[in-house]
DNA sequence: ACAAATTCCTACTAACATAGTATGATACTA
DNA sequence: TAGTATCATACTATGTTAGTAGGAATTTGT
């Protein structure tokens, strides 16, 4: 599995906070209730996107976390990247793999070059504010039927 | 990491097998020795290209394996997907997972499908018989320098 | 018939990554 | 100064993968 359950809340964590992007701090506790997912746990991953600097947070009483920036400036691999250990489809591409000594005659990596510029390609031109987009179109065609 | 090493040696073998395609059976102790796997290993890995109808085998001395079709009509999907326990992008995608009750209205879902989609487009396109040109391609180029 | 060579089958172990919980310290605001 | 929320760290359980091990079944050559 390429993206794990932790890359996926950060992304319903970032999709949350857009979608209660009104200035005012947003709560972990809400976001927790929200999307179902435990407060302590959404806090690990919460620290991941703080460590990239895509959020702001706002410690004490009426504190909480805002998106750092508009969400048309986030893509959807940056936000996954920054809680993820490794995202890369082989370990020959991976950021905590030495570098491949065979890379220059290797039919495979080559394959697999394809394969992590294809993930990417799709991650990198996908935003925050296209997500958005899609959960307004996806709520709405629910009462179209 | 969506290809696991089984999945790489998979690859590895049957391009060996491949490469060795002159009609003769190839012994799983010879490719062992030029991938540089354990043969004990292997046993494992080619059990699931038998199972999938991928290859030939004979059993008993001068016994081995051979490619089923031409290599032109393997595609590097079909070889991984026999081997590997799970290659979606997400649990979304996965085989082994139940249906998503809300892929109807999840805008994450459509992300996630979007991601298998082009992983499986790249998986597709590319035949065994590529894999062979570049074999032969990069090799070529190691002498030109 | 027998011995050698090879595939086939099943179980096991060790290492590793992930998901999720628990506890408490630290910092900020009203 | 009391309350609230972030921040930090450690721990457990679970599952997956990599790789090993031993031996059964089958074919070929002598």
């Amino acid at each position: 599995m390429i993206i794990s359950t932790r890359g996926k809340n950060a992304l319903k964590l970032m999709l949350d906070l857009a979608t209660y992007n009104t200035g005012e701090m947003v709560r972990l506790k809400d976001i927790a209730k929200r999307q179902n997912i435990s407060e302590k746990y959404l806090e690990q991953i919460v620290s991941g996107l703080m460590r990239a600097s895509l959020v702001n947070s706002v410690r004490g009483k009426n504190g909480g976390y805002t998106l750092r920036y508009d969400p048309k400036d986030y893509t959807v691999g940056q936000i996954i990247k920054a809680v993820e250990n490794d995202m890369a489809p082989t370990d020959c591409f991976g950021k905590n793999s030495p570098p491949c000594p065979n890379k220059a005659t290797c039919a495979n990596y080559r394959l697999w070059g394809r394969l992590d510029d294809a993930l990417n390609d799709v991650l990198e031109g996908i935003t925050l504010a296209d997500m958005l987009d899609w959960q307004r179109e996806l709520y709405t065609d629910q009462y179209v039927i």
